[in-house]
DNA sequence: TTGAAAGCGCTAACAG
DNA sequence: CTGTTAGCGCTTTCAA
């Protein structure tokens, strides 16, 4: 055995096989003409010295690192969950691997990340931004020439190839639903408005109440970017509101645990007391105490028009030559029976909390 | 500029700065004698031209690659996520990346992975395997001399750093407190035995209902490996049976989905007709309806394991000097709402489905 | 304190 | 078809 017992190199099977590393070389990655003979001997040697090649180095000569880098804010909403796995099982099969790291939404973090990432480099990035209005740091992307995509939150003037769902529309035909029952009183609980996702389902928001002529009251309307805790004190907010709303919009599925345990805790029905929507679904959501009426998204096309964008980048010859694109990913309403007319439509009166207490 | 505008070198920093490479990399890394001036000279050089060290480089020449792969078997289950989402941290705070990759459960999947994992080679491996019975992929890992730790199944004969739950004890505990409430028609819903996590919960299962002097009737039992489908399937054919148990012990959180649906499609209540008890918990479990009680385990005391057995071994001199250690995360038995005495000893008579219809 | 030179493990251009 | 040579971008002796 080698000295130290290290790992067999080329240059060992080389030796042992008696040819130079070049022939070992193009044995084993099987590019080249060889001739069949040697090719034996040399894999015989390779198998012998349980040769494994080195894809560090392999990849250092070819300008390559079949690492693909996705950076996510974190691995505890299924919203990221699912994508993360969709795209380790289809960079596979193109042959990339999944560098993956998770921000906490905290920019520095994140900073980090990209950088350590640029620098390895990586062939590929796919990337939900936190911090997403620093033009330099899309420039030092830019600049660095990697193929990128942008996902679920578009970075300032949508300088990358960008995918998100249609955030607007699905918050529209939330709120028209709403609207539709009877619903007035509605209220709005969502994420930090700095991210275009939760901007644009907050516009959609409004802009279909203004459409409908209802006027916002601004105590129905949480915003807030601790998803851990917003869910839960917003909804108690809204319950001990002296008219409180006969419908929340939830606008993140981060959000909804917090909100159905505060719901739960105050003994309201849903969707008798209470009717609640949310923008995204969750598997538990259909078999949830009522199951939830959602705006659902496919994940895995997003993961696969991610994967199909940036590959198209890849493999062109001037990767940055093709301006950004822009594209979104469609939904559906999904009716299931956490949404009805309000109370006072049912032939009940409006509900205040001391009612409810 | 450069030629074909291409990334800075060392070498182009080097010349700028008017030194040699081996100065500037002095100046850059920070390690080795260096006169001040000359190193502010190369700094200024190095962020004129934007360089940034390449790290495959780097790390190809210090022998190491600051990767840690993470094999799991699919990022759908809140078992794996957590764990990935608390590895990414910890790892970037030791300086080290994250290198995830998902099998679905896939022994090809898995193999490859390894073999890519290894041949790159990662400076370690955690790995929740699917194939644990294959004792050559564990030599094949032995050999590599890589610090590798296995989470959540054992493999043969523990050859490698293990942390597992303590599965059978919590399975005690979770069958004793059905016991303890009354009952004896006790189902089991539980996955693939070949893993060593559903082996010893069923084991629990197993042993103490034979402490208790209760027979087990094997068509309780449902043991499969689809949780994707086992849940669903399982619960009906219980619920179909002349006389179905009065309590289903779940052992894995996968299968709970499949479970509450096919309880509530044929309006079982629980826990009136039916208690559940699960084996690991999620978030949601606590405002389900009713909240189901629960086994949990600190997901995150498990990564931090993780991440510390890694690191001594990665830091250790002889990296496989000190033979295999074995640990164990505990657990708690949280109850909520979802189980009670039998319907028979809460006055009522033993339910059959043509009762619950 | 600095530079020249060797080399991590591999591949690719070029001769032969 | 095969070997020689050069080099990917960096670090690290070793002399100076």
């Amino acid at each position: 055995m080698n000295p130290k017992n290290k790992r067999a190199s080329l240059k060992d099977v080389a030796q042992l096989a008696g040819t130079s590393t070049a022939t070992a070389s193009r044995a084993i990655s099987g590019r080249g003409y060889i001739d069949e003979k040697t090719k034996l001997a040399v894999l015989a040697a390779a198998r012998e010295l349980n040769y494994q090649p080195n894809l560090q180095a392999r990849n250092l000569r070819q300008q390559s690192s079949c690492l693909v880098g996705l950076i996510i804010p974190n691995l505890l909403n299924a919203y990221y969950t699912s994508l993360a796995d969709s795209l380790s099982q289809l960079l596979y099969e193109k042959g990339y691997h999944l560098w993956l790291s998770s921000t906490r939404d905290d920019p520095q973090v994140e900073e980090g990340m990209l950088y350590d990432m640029l620098g390895y480099p990586v062939d590929g990035l796919i990337w939900v931004p936190t911090r997403s209005d620093d033009e330099t740091l899309i420039k030092y992307i830019q600049d660095r020439q990697v193929p990128a995509v942008t996902l679920v939150r578009r970075v300032i003037k949508d300088m990358l190839d960008t995918i998100v769902f249609e955030d607007m529309a699905g918050s529209r035909v939330a709120v028209q639903h709403l609207l539709n029952l009877g619903h007035r009183r509605i209220a709005y609980i969502g994420g930090d408005t700095r991210h275009s996702s939760n901007h644009d389902r907050w516009l959609g928001f409004q802009q279909t109440l203004e459409a409908a002529g209802v006027e916002i009251q601004p105590d129905y309307i949480k915003l807030g970017s601790n998803w851990n805790t917003l869910g839960q004190v917003a909804a108690t907010e809204l319950l001990c509101m002296s008219a409180p709303p006969t419908a929340i919009f939830v606008a993140s599925n981060a959000l909804m645990p917090g909100v159905l345990k505060t719901l739960r805790q105050y003994h309201i029905r849903v969707p008798e007391d209470m009717s609640i929507i949310c923008f995204d679904d969750l598997d538990w959501f259909s078999f949830s105490t009522p199951p939830i009426t959602a705006i659902t998204h496919d994940h895995t096309k997003l993961a696969h028009a991610a994967v199909d964008l940036l590959m198209n980048r890849i493999n062109k010859a001037d990767k940055y030559a093709s301006p950004p694109l822009f594209m979104t990913i469609d939904f559906d309403l999904v009716l299931r029976q956490s949404t009805a007319p309000p109370k006072h439509l049912q032939g009940g009166t409006l509900p205040s909390l001391k009612d409810l207490r």
